[in-house]
DNA sequence: TCATTACTGGACATACTGTCCAGCATCGGG
DNA sequence: CCCGATGCTGGACAGTATGTCCAGTAATGA
């Protein structure tokens, strides 16, 4: 399946690392393509052979990255339906440390957005899968709009994963992300924030 | 204190509208700034006795629609230090709707992120703000690391926010996305999918 | 009214893009 | 190990966008 030629494999790999590097310098659209073959040390050429444009470049990323996310959470996909396991997001923060770069380039928002975006529509998928799931097997309905709760939980996933990504050092393990993050989503702020009985109605929204 | 020329303040009025329409038609980078010109109708070396880039328009057009909101949220800030009212995220919806298309290039991500990134910084500076000056008053310790809690918060508010402006029809009243988005971060997933009592502990992270 | 300031079109050098090609290097199947 | 197939290369190309400059004209507001 892979590309066969060990040259192909080689160029590829040289090209993405060298966008991610210097996306993450620069910021993507300062970067031309012609620094990218530099960097990667390969005729400008080349890229053209491979890609049509930078952009196609940068999805293939972001692609590559959610079909090697997709395939880690394969197995803990199905435990879900049934619980509120944070498996899923704990795997998801392990590979985001494991391809650090990548990710921070992708969430960054560099490429106008697009790779981002994709990426968390991926994400939003899924949880509203695990949702529906859950909700069938549990034989509950929802007390908030389905697509507001999906997009919510990804929010919050996403938006922590990006504060995570960019401190330094990194302030927390990923079990320990994971499990705040958990814990805060499923309890709610009111809880998280220190009070023990569940919100006044006075305090509601107006 | 706003610029006193008229013609000034009509050129740069027409620069930003036709960046803005010109970015949700065509995604920002494939926007030139002869395309702008020629939208808003000025010679193109007027662009540059303003803005010296894109990028720098695009950076105003955040900075006054995050001062514009700040304006608008000062009066209810203060209300918020003590229970947990949605008056803030309500207008900020408010805010959203009326300026639609500004929001819409921001909150894409338009500009690899920078002006996506700039308005989550702020909203993230208030939530904190408001946090800590909550749990002061009322004197109750945080049981999650208030990075953690604010950005998990304005990740939800910013990704449903996402969700409502690229719908179309609008789903939902900002009455009614404001009120689904407090209380299921109130009181958290677990009573949003429906269920009574609190999680159990093998729904617990692992 | 009039001095100031903004807008204008056109021209400029520079830089990036995407395409093409002909020659060389590397590959992997037989 | 050979050799046909494929990838890599530098260099050249036209097309387009950028940012700067200028000298002439028009609008502004005091």
């Amino acid at each position: 399946m892979a590309t066969e030629d060990r040259r192909v494999r080689r160029t590829k790999r040289l090209l993405r690392d060298a966008l991610v590097s210097l996306a993450l310098e620069r910021g993507y659209s300062a970067v031309t393509v012609e620094d990218v073959t530099e960097r990667a040390d390969v005729g400008r050429a080349t890229f053209y052979t491979h890609y049509t444009d930078k952009d196609e470049l940068l999805g293939q990323i972001v692609a590559d990255l959610g079909e090697d996310l997709k395939e880690r959470l394969r197995p803990l996909v199905s435990d879900s339906s049934v619980g509120f396991t944070g498996k899923p997001v704990l795997e998801m923060f392990r590979h985001a440390a494991e391809e650090r770069d990548a990710y921070r380039v992708v969430l960054r928002g560099e490429g106008d957005g697009r790779a981002l975006r994709r990426f968390v529509d991926e994400r939003t998928a899924l949880a509203a899968q695990i949702f529906s799931a859950r909700s069938a097997a549990n034989g509950v309905t929802p007390r908030i709009d389905m697509e507001v709760l999906s997009r919510a939980w990804v929010g919050e996933q996403v938006a922590v994963l990006q504060w995570w990504l960019e401190s330094d050092p990194p302030p927390l393990t990923p079990e320990a992300v994971t499990e705040m993050l958990l814990e805060l989503s499923l309890r709610g702020r009111y809880w998280a924030s220190g009070f023990d009985g569940s919100p006044s109605s006075d305090d509601d929204t107006t």
